[in-house]
Order: structure tokens, then sequence, then C-alpha cells
DNA sequence: CGTATTGGATACGTTCGTGTATCGAGAGGG
DNA sequence: CCCTCTCGATACACGAACGTATCCAATACG
């Protein structure tokens, strides 16, 4: 037995889904068809509807896979921030929120999408919801590592995630430009002192005093 | 002389630009038509060719005009902040900065597509450019007025940027709750005040310390 | 080993949007 | 008052994408 045949429909249903997201990324949207997703994965149209009914329906699978996974990394990546250095820990942290290309312009649409769709909405709503259920807490313990306490969850989670989006579009125009991906490090640490403060109790030495964010305009290392 | 021809052209030519800007707000970027457009503006597709060569055309004739009209709209409003009260001032200067539906849809989807698109990159960087050049001042000024001097100019001014269009979504997504318009007034006073330190000098007495940002979990008007 | 079923390919007709080519009306100029 | 030119409307032909209906092959099953 090569494969079994439901196991087949898997294997093909799996490759339309990656082809979807190449294919929504390069396109955009509106632009993205049916056929070019069936000729990125191999397929014809045929094995398209006999997996989907729309390109909706696809493209809504492909997202919610894939933002799963997505925010089971960042929660195994923040699960891994240690309190070698404070400096060290929360630059990892922020490295562990990636910014990708193709993703980036897939949300974004998708976003503005939702926004004229009330079902789609909730989709996003209950996105919000899985960030501030799954990320949030790990956040919050690897913060607790490096000895701050935040003050304000849910402010803290919605920021982040406003400061996430907004910067990964600057980083994604510029590249190359090391010192637009330094900036929203500087600004990441900002909101987490502004929404945490030191915990004196039991707090490694990390971090004494609440610091007065970034010096000036500094490429170099902030502080 | 009911209206000068060319003046009559001038006409159209703003009609088609309004509509364009409803259409694609209603359509999506890439599911937005020509013909949409001309029938939203109470014309034939004639005029439209008549006028632009292609849809593209059209989109980035009205997204640099809007661009420039809310810009200007922004840096008007921040010129009337007022030291009355630094609360106050602060909290009209964060209202200043414009909320739209339609324009935020817009945008997000044009700033997608522009990650692929080269020449379009050089558009939005132009943007950027411009908000540094004509509100950055505006806002430095209103703030020194407030008692308040910026640390990091250009840090400051990508930061703003990307908390408004990180809010933006957050607000638009969930219209209707106070709290999260809130949430994104605290953010924006939490970086306003992360970007700037207390201007001893000639200062009003407002704000006496860098405060700690928000208490707690605060629906009612912080602090 | 033969038959039923399932997964995916092929073929087809239809709809929709595009761009160009042509036409008519009304304003400007002499 | 007539001629001309500009602007926008109308007509047309083409291509692209869709969804369905049908067909073929390979697997599951008795």
């Amino acid at each position: 037995m090569v494969a079994s045949v439901t196991a087949r429909r898997a294997h093909t249903r799996q490759r339309l889904l990656d082809a979807a997201l190449d294919v929504f990324a390069e396109e955009g949207f509106g632009r993205a068809t049916v056929e070019q997703v069936c000729e990125r994965a191999g397929f014809t149209r045929g094995a398209f509807y006999s997996n989907f009914t729309s390109l909706d329906e696809l493209f809504l699978a492909m997202w919610e896979q894939r933002s799963r996974a997505m925010l089971d990394g960042v929660r195994a990546a923040l699960a891994e921030v240690s309190a070698a250095s404070a400096e060290e820990g929360l630059r990892a942290a922020v490295d562990a929120i990636p910014v990708d290309d193709a993703w980036y312009r897939v949300t974004a649409e998708f976003t503005a999408h939702a926004l004229r769709n009330p079902p789609l909405r909730r989709v996003m709503a209950a996105r919000e919801q899985a960030i501030q259920d799954t990320v949030l807490p790990a956040l919050v313990a690897a913060l607790a590592r490096l000895g701050r306490r935040v003050t304000d969850r849910t402010g803290l989670g919605h920021a982040l995630v406003a400061v996430h989006d907004g910067t990964a579009v600057q980083v994604l125009l510029e590249p190359h430009d090391p010192v637009v991906r330094e900036r929203r490090r500087a600004l990441f640490t900002a909101v987490l002192d502004a929404y945490s403060t030191p915990d004196t109790t039991l707090a490694p030495p990390a971090r004494p005093t609440p610091r007065t964010a970034m010096p000036t305009p500094a490429p170099e290392e902030a502080r």
C-alpha cells in the first residue's frame, strides 16, 4: 500500500494550504485566483473543488492553521527566555516574535477584509483572545524571571500587539536597515517598561531603576 | 457660460477620485473595478479612460491627495494644542489623529501592495518622511508648550506612527468599545512619556515627575 | 479477483471586466 | 453664426476566471 487514500487526501489538502500562503502573499488577497493556487500546488481546479468550496474557505483554513502555529512558536520561544542577563533576555523575547514578509501581507489584507465582514471580525477577535490567553502568560512569566512585574496585563497585551503590527511594517519596508530594527526593539522595551515595574521583593539585580528610555538617536545598542 | 470646459474636467476628475476612496474601501484593493468607480461617480468608463490610464494610477493619485490632506489636518490640529491643561492638551493631541475606517482599509491594503512593488515603496517612504518633516515639528512644539522636551525625535516619530497604525486596527475592530479607545490613548501617552522628559527650565507646572504610566486595568479616565 | 467508491483531471458554457474605437453634444473662438 | 475641438457616452471584441458536469484511475472491500 503506497498511500492510504485518505492519507493522500490529507496531503493534497495540505499542499493546497501551503500554496495558498504563497499565492495570497504574492498576488494579494483580492487578486489571488483558484487556478494560481492549484498550479502552485501542482494540481488542477478539480482537486481544489474536491477539497474546498471556495477560495475564502481555503484562505480561512490556511490563516487559522498558520496563526496557531505562529502563536505556538512565540509561546515556546518565550518559555526559554532565561534571566542570564535582563538585557539579553528582553532582546531574546522581542526577537522571539517573528517578522515575516509574506505572513504580514496576508494578515494585513485579511484584517482589512475582516473589517467589512462581521463574521470574520469574530475570527480576528478570537485570535486577539488567543494571544492574551497563551502568549501573555508566557511573557508575564518571562518578565518575572527578569525581575519585573507587569501592572496592567490586558493593557500590555494589546499594546504589544499594536506595537508589533506597527513596527513590523516599518521593518519590512526597510528590511536591510538595522536602525529600523533597533528602533523596533527600543519601542518594545519602552512599552514593557511602561507597563511593568521592578519587583523589589525577589528580584535579580537587573534593572535597578525605571530607566528613562533611550538616550537619543542611538543606532548602537540602546543603554 | 455654465462651466468652462476645463473646469468641468477638473470636477469629473475629482469626483472619480472621491468615488475611488469609497469603492476601494468597500471592495478591497484587488477587487475594485473600473466600472464600480465610474458608476459610483456617475460616469461611464469613457470618462475614466479619458482622465486616467489605469486603476493603479487613479488609486495612487487618490492616495496621495488624501494622504496630504490628512497630514495637513493633523498638523493644523496640533498647532492648536494649548497648555490650558497638560492632560487635556495631550488628549487633544492624540485625538487630533483621526481613526477613519475607510481610510485605514485603503492604507493597509496599499501598504501590503507596496511591499511587493519597489517603486511604490518609495512612495511609502516619502510619506514617512513627510510625517517626520511636517507633523513631528508641530508635535514637538505642542509638547514644549506642555512643558516637555523630546529626547529622540526620529525615534518618537516612528514610534508614534507604529502605535497609531497598530491601535487603529484595534479601535476599528471594536468600534463601540470605549475601553479600546482608552487603551489607545494610554499607549500614546506612555510612548510620549518614554520619549520625552519634563523640561524643568521654563515649564508650566504640569507633570512634575515622569509618570509611571497607567495604574492598572482602568476603563475610567486614566489618572 | 471483481466490483464499488473515492480523488482528482478534463471539458464546457457562462459571466464579468477590460481597453479601444467610434460617436454625439456642447463650449470656445473668430 | 458657424466651425472646431474637447469631453464623455456607446458599442464591440477579447480574455480571464469561475463552477459544474463528466470521466479515468487507483484504492478499498467483500
